[in-house]
DNA sequence: CGCGCATTTGAGGACTGTCAACTTCCGTGG
DNA sequence: CCACGGAAGTTGACAGTCCTCAAATGCGCG
């Protein structure tokens, strides 16, 4: 691993308070792999052996059933990924596949499930960023369940500008179909919700989205910070803190 | 609270491995309260100052956007709640309200977040539990995304079924409209699913369902221990178990 | 007994998935 | 550099799923 992905490491919300003891054992038994794109890194049911942390590349977390799969979430560095199995020394529940060439650094689930039995404060880091990654599903959870496909996409492109902040333009970082999957509908109704947002402002140019009339965007998406979390990294906080800017705003909601 | 109900928190999964003084410190600032039927303990957005601890009855878990609502799980005892926003220390994402008369353990989060830095085989109970909830949702994800309405009601059956393992009925714990918001559908949907599943034998008596043809209503179900838990209690290690007997049953799977 | 609420049933419409054909984009190889 | 092939994306037609509204039925409790 080269100096500068430590650092990075070592800024993870995990690790951030670890003690450098339970940083350096937990690196020391790690190596970073690297793998084509297309590559099943792991598949639901297997044994996990390994934490997995994204340095570089898209990697997406997907689940099957009966010949049918859905994208469950799609990360991008630097980030963790099954921490909730290799805490647990479980079997996974999502498949991983690469979506570009990564690199991947693979801490084994012993290092970290030893770690956190000797110091306090790292498990309390791993309890802190599971119940992030909780609140993330129970958000996923409310979004599939309380909106409609043209809905979530909205919501989604309002995220995306708000986490890249880049004017009115929003670039799509992922093939459309991948998107689509991930918003729970299939890649010809993206596309036609998509045409659907033309009456909001939105035009849609390969992956570049221009978003012509953020106001009206936002009036049929109706974000809300108890789903869509507007954090432009790292989780629950930030999002807590505007809590109340957004409530007022919606407080003048209409039924659908 | 009662030596009974001490006994019953000590043994939940959280506390079971903590130690003495630990429990001895969290449940000393804790109060046992009770609350009739249909009263909100905690309204999403609120701040979250308690671990909540069911000791009898039946609490309902929701979410709420644009006048719509969706019940997102319904808690039995001996069950603890929201224990992600405990450890953030983080506004609440769903609602709570109660569904009969209830009896609730009420732990200041403070105490929590305390015991957790103090006790580190308490920090990581938190964590295996957290990890638990998390791969709860992820199954609940999975089953919406990738089942219809029907096949997840036929798969609650047969969840319930296990759970029960009360011969070949099964009992609906709570109302129908609740159990359809929980399985993402509406009353009038879970009616015209229970009338589908005639033709597997499934057949319905207010809230008593007798299930006549366990292998038809499977058929039709494909239920998969990497999306149903089936575990009689306390999550994921035993389903974990008796995957490759599932899977062996699963080879033979159909395209939809 | 009667009222209120949950549940059921029916009709219609909105939303979403599937299939097929077509267009666009992009990387490969000539 | 261009032509080509294959995959991704789009569009249209159609079917299945699901929601909404309305009305009827059933159930429990005062």
């Amino acid at each position: 691993m080269r100096a500068s992905d430590t650092d990075r490491v070592r800024a993870l919300p995990i690790f951030a308070e670890a003690a450098p003891e339970t940083f350096r054992v937990a690196t020391a038994g790690a190596h970073v792999q690297r793998f084509p794109a297309a590559t099943m890194l792991l598949l639901e049911g297997d044994p996990v052996d390994f934490l997995y942390v994204l340095l570089d590349g898209q990697v997406e977390l997907h689940g099957t059933w009966n010949d049918h799969e859905t994208v469950l979430t799609i990360l991008r560095p630097i980030s963790t990924f099954i921490l909730a199995a290799v805490v647990l020394d479980a079997a996974a529940l999502m498949s991983a596949r690469t979506l570009e060439r990564c690199e991947i650094l693979m801490i084994p689930g012993d290092a970290i499930r030893t770690a956190m039995r000797l110091d306090p404060r790292f498990a309390m880091s791993v309890s802190r960023d599971l119940a992030g990654c909780y609140r993330g599903l129970v958000r996923n959870i409310k979004n599939i369940k309380l909106r409609n496909s043209t809905e979530r996409l909205a919501n989604y492109l309002l995220a995306q500008r708000a986490i890249d902040a880049s004017g009115s333009a929003v670039i799509l970082h992922h093939e459309k179909r991948i998107l689509a999957s991930l918003l729970g509908m299939t890649p010809e109704n993206l596309s036609r919700s998509f045409a659907a947002l033309q009456k909001q402002g939105v035009s849609v140019q390969g992956s570049v989205v221009t978003l012509g009339n953020v106001a009206a965007l936002e009036q049929l998406a109706k974000p809300d910070p108890l789903i869509d979390n507007n954090a432009p990294r790292g989780g629950d906080i930030i999002a807590e803190a505007d809590a109340e800017i957004w409530l007022s705003e919606l407080s003048r909601a209409k039924p659908r």
